[in-house]
RNA sequence: GGAGAGGUGUCCGAGCGGUUUAAGGAGCUGGUCUUGAAAACCAGAGAUGUGCAAGCAUCCGUGGGUUCGAAUCCCACCCUCUCCGCCA
């Protein structure tokens, strides 16, 4: 969320950054609901210290032997007036604090205005989109071909955007999980986590997946656990309440979940193979760096991911993401998309982006370098190292070979016990 | 799931209705002393809100309540620990 003194004190320059998400805030009645709070916390706390220095006066006359019960009487009153005051400042507080929650972050100034997907900005490729001499398959027929995914064994027990993996192709989704947290741990330098699958609300909401986008989590019924959409959520709220020593920064952490979404809205998009389900693993990247360091924590996130990318051997681009795709509570975020030949297009599979201050200010995560510093929060950063499932279908898209097997990356081959195909 | 104990500042820990402006200790920061350090002594130190500022208000697990006044009393919830039960 924003900072409210900001909003306040830099009204124009919000405002104008604001807009280029296309889109009107109306922080006009931030600022009527700004001063109608700050009027009432005057009134209340002018109030309070009234009541305080009475109250002191109280045991001192009595101990006087003074008659104290014309005060007590008249006091009465008052205070019963205090706590009106007080309950009106706790619902001004609340007012504002739910309109600045549904105000995303300020894009970037890098970060190029536009309305879709379509006017992302491309940085850089990797390698060509694969060719074949013969015609591919896409991953959800070789899935089948290979008995290796079984989304209709997953129909049967649980429903669909589900799937099993068997044999070679558990084998292969494992595999990918260990080189990926390998490679961050040994050769990126991040820590690994391994959170809980369940979080309550109030971690959500740190996150800012709730309260906007309630209808897209897992919750457990009969409780407040919702199922972990991302790691992020986990991880990040780690330190919330926490005022971390600025010596630690930057804290990189690497986490493997399962994640879980409803996909609301998605209906009918991408029904068949492992690009959209309701459960999918992935290995996330999680920073919480300096202010001064975040944009270059972002760039050295980004090529921890695209890292992954070009050891497997697979063909992407990076992109960042135009005003109208950015996420709500991103400043700037880069996709990397990789090459999907089913789609003959390119394909998210990850999504890393810079928060600055936003998510930190909701989870309160702040920082201070010497103990006499004010502390002041910090930059959190995530994204993608990457998606497991999507991973899988490009291995197997991008490496099929003319009799129907699939070649294993390299890097793979250790984690596969040796195997250097699937057939 | 049952029974009990407990959550106080960075940490340990006292306080159980009004000089608490949260005792005391440790650690931390600065200073004195010292060639330097240690020790000793002196001083300082949090967060949030509000205000130009001085200041004021709030913060003793969380949320309510009682009271002129709550760390202290009452209610609900959360968490931790111990024992029992169950369990991968």
């Amino acid at each position: 969320m924003l900072d409210a003194k900001r909003v306040r004190d830099d009204f124009d320059a919000v405002k104008k950054g604001l807009a280029r998400r296309n889109k009107d805030f109306e922080l006009e009645k931030f600022l009527e609901l700004d001063v109608m709070r700050r009027e009432l916390i005057q009134k209340s706390e002018d109030m309070k210290s009234k009541q305080n220095q009475v109250s002191r006066q109280v045991p001192i006359l009595k101990s006087e032997g003074k008659d104290v019960s014309s005060i007590l009487e008249e006091m009465k009153q008052f205070s019963a007036e205090v706590k009106e005051l007080e309950q009106a400042v706790k619902e001004a507080d609340a007012k504002i604090e739910n309109f600045l929650l549904n105000v995303p972050n300020i894009p970037n100034e890098l970060v190029p205005v536009g309305a879709t997907d379509a006017d992302n900005q491309e940085l850089r490729t990797y390698l060509s989109p694969t060719t074949f001499d013969f015609t591919p398959v896409p991953h959800w027929e070789i899935g089948e071909t290979l008995n290796i995914l079984d989304p209709a064994a997953a129909a049967k027990t649980t429903g669909a955007r589900f799937t099993f993996y068997k044999g070679l192709g558990a084998r292969l989704e494992r595999a990918i999980i260990s080189f990926m947290l390998d490679t961050h741990v040994d050769k990126h330098g991040y820590t690994e986590i391994l959170p809980p699958f369940l979080v309550h609300r109030r971690s959500m909401e740190g996150t800012g997946q709730l309260p906007k986008f309630e209808e897209d989590a897992f919750k457990i019924a009969n409780t407040e656990y919702f199922l972990v959409p991302t790691a992020e959520v986990p991880v990040t709220n780690m330190y919330r309440e926490e005022i971390l020593d600025g010596k630690n920064l930057t804290i990189s952490h690497c986490a493997y979940t399962a994640c879980f979404r409803a996909e609301a809205g998605s209906a009918g998009r991408d029904t068949r193979g492992l690009i959209r389900q309701h459960q999918f693993n992935k290995v996330e990247l999680v920073k919480f760096a300096h202010p001064e360091d975040s944009y270059a924590e972002l760039e050295k996130l980004t090529a921890d991911a695209e890292d992954i990318l070009k050891l497997l051997g697979l063909p992407y681009r990076v992109v960042r993401l135009c005003s109208g795709d950015l996420g709500f509570s991103s400043a700037m975020t880069y996709d990397i998309e990789v090459w999907m030949p089913s789609y003959n297009r390119y394909v998210e599979i990850s999504s890393c982006s810079n928060f600055e201050d936003y998510q930190a200010r909701r989870a309160n995560i702040k920082y201070k370098d010497n103990a006499k510093d004010k502390a002041a929060y910090v930059h959190t950063l995530n994204g993608s190292g990457l998606a497991v499932g999507r991973t899988t279908a490009a291995i197997l898209e991008n490496f099929q070979q003319a009799d129907g097997s699939i070649l294993v990356p390299k890097a793979l081959i250790p984690y596969m016990g040796g195997i250097d195909a699937i057939k």
